[in-house]
DNA sequence: CGCGCGTGTGAATACGTATGCTGCGCGCTT
DNA sequence: AAGCGCGCAGCATACGTATTCACACGCGCG
């Protein structure tokens, strides 16, 4: 290839075939069409002119290769959906809009991935520089998950999270606690006096525990007790909110609102609740979190604590990319915001 | 390259480290990873194991540039999401896994983007070997979008999409004709003889036609009337499935059921007729096309045609790699089903 | 009038892998 | 005993781009 050869043979143009027809040099054409200054505008402007009328495309592995990045990051999803991939959290494909929208705005291409899927390591990504950075969402188990994490760590890998902060990787999230305090204060607002919280409460999900602790927060404030037998663990799965309420109501203390850590644990309590008989919110009041798109539309509508899904995809994105550029990161946390239906 | 030098300077290990610690050449290792029978077990061994003590993992960008293909498919998403990409809709996520899935199985890597964000041609993929071959989701504008798939055919790129086969490139999709009809044939078994449908009926989205075809066929078959007065043109938006049943009652015909060409329209739909004081489905039955998530959770939960995205996103990949792999391909088309809820 | 400098371009080469061809040694055929 | 085929591995090189270095030219300045 350093040789003048013609390797034109048949099928995609390469700079060399430009650079023939421009009667300059291949690395003038390399030059001119990234942008260097050293090219005159005269030159610059006919290898762009041929470049154009050929439908040339620098070749992405090729140029790669020589610079040693992809400009590409790779999304990996740390939860396991239905075998027939039906069932994906709807957080996930919020988050994926605003994540694909930065990347291509930057200039980057975005792999995803789930990981439970890929047969090998995640950390394969980097290794075989097929991503530049990961941007890690979900976690399904948080040993298994935080051991990879600090292994990223370890190996200098690129990456950011989407989470609660824990001192591991930069990590992106939104406020739980404050999410957590405002579904608290409103419905202390409503009235409500026993006010029961479905979910995680452990240091298993940080962010579960962090909307716990900012109702316990508003409790506090309002001079309420924050009473342990109003607290039922459950993950974010609907069927695990149905069953939630059940045990809650089978332990027959008295409760007029429900806080749940995660809309699809609300649709779950929702469901439960009905069909014993409660009605939401006359008898119980209703709160999710993350204003998932069906909790618009249960009935009554869902009131819920919405995460920023646009301004966090962007944040992540940016994030890595400055990352991959060199500059050192930080945590960032995001608002979060109640948004106000029927169901409290 | 070619000379035995030792480019391990100090990040990441070469096939010539492996081959070094091997005491065998860079050619070797290359064989003996790639399973090629000319490598003696005994080495092939001894190589795979310092690999893997080293973590060394082919670059992919070095072997993408000698080999001329990329191992990676690239997913194009034809439709705006909003600005902050928070409503995406709901069929393409739900593809989305399973295709993420069936890509992992073959061992491709799969882009993502969405056609309107990105600056250039969706061509581009292809282009600058990016991906080996494109599957195209979804179309905005139909007249566009049928430009740039025959460019594609013209151009040779390979690509599957979903939708209504309609002769140009290779198309999976369900059987929108047959899920049309047994929409009807369920709301007839039901009683309903003046039956309403909101979306598309022309040319510009051919589902939308043939849900609308299959209705006819059903209303024929049981001898009622096509009445085109009760047919309503319509977006796949809430919005629009809002609106068009407000025009619907303006007409001031009577009717005892809407078939809805798809579920966001639906969802709209029973919103209006609430509005209205039209009961679902005492006074009017509804029926959807998609069963996105949120449809069981409406009130009362949605009786919709669901399509079979699981094996839908499994065949798009499937028919596009045999398709790169030089294979011809054809159309296929999936049976879809009735999920009978509550609505009708 | 010679020297240096800035500007624009070409020559050579590196990036890491995969593969066609060559070569070597060994066992087996005739 | 000479030749032949086969199993295995090395040599050389191609893939297409980006960068470093060298160089030619023109111009101003001393």
């Amino acid at each position: 290839m350093a040789r003048p050869t013609r390797p034109s043979a048949g099928d995609r143009p390469t700079s060399f075939d430009i650079a023939e027809l421009a009667g300059v040099s291949q690395p003038t054409v390399s030059r001119a069409l990234r942008g260097d200054k050293t090219v005159s505008e005269r030159t610059r402007m006919r290898i762009e002119a041929i470049a154009q009328q050929l439908n040339y495309k620098v070749d992405r592995a090729a140029s790669s290769l020589r610079r040693g990045e992809v400009k590409t990051l790779a999304l990996l999803f740390f939860e396991d959906p239905l075998p027939d991939g039906s069932n994906i959290n709807p957080f996930f494909l919020a988050m994926l809009g605003s994540i694909l929208k930065t990347c291509s705005q930057r200039g980057y291409d975005l792999l995803t991935s789930f990981q439970r899927w890929s047969a090998d390591w995640h950390v394969d990504y980097e290794d075989a520089r097929r991503a530049d950075g990961l941007i890690l969402l979900g976690y399904g188990d948080w040993e298994d998950y935080r051991a990879r994490v600090e292994q990223l760590v370890a190996q200098r890998t690129r990456f950011v999270r989407w989470g609660a902060p824990s001192g591991v990787g930069t990590t992106i999230g939104c406020d739980n606690v404050a999410g957590g305090r405002a579904a608290g204060e409103h419905l202390i607002e409503r009235g409500c006096r026993s006010i029961a919280y479905i979910g995680e409460a452990s240091h298993h999900y940080p962010e579960f525990r962090d909307r716990y602790a900012g109702l316990a927060q508003a409790l506090r404030t309002a001079g309420l007790p924050v009473d342990p037998r109003l607290h039922v663990d459950a993950l974010s799965v609907e069927q695990k909110g149905y069953e939630a309420v059940q045990r809650l109501l089978a332990r027959g203390i008295t409760f007029d609102a429900v806080f749940c850590a995660s809309d699809l644990i609300a649709l779950g309590a929702m469901r439960a609740l009905n069909e014993a008989g409660r009605s939401v919110p006359g008898d119980v009041a209703l709160v999710g979190f993350d204003d998932i798109p069906a909790a618009s539309h249960t009935h009554p509508p869902l009131t819920t604590v919405a995460q920023d899904y646009g301004r966090g995809g962007a944040e992540l994105v940016d994030t890595l990319i400055r990352q991959i550029e060199g500059e050192a990161t930080h945590d960032l946390l995001l608002p979060s915001r109640l948004v106000v239906r029927a169901s409290a």
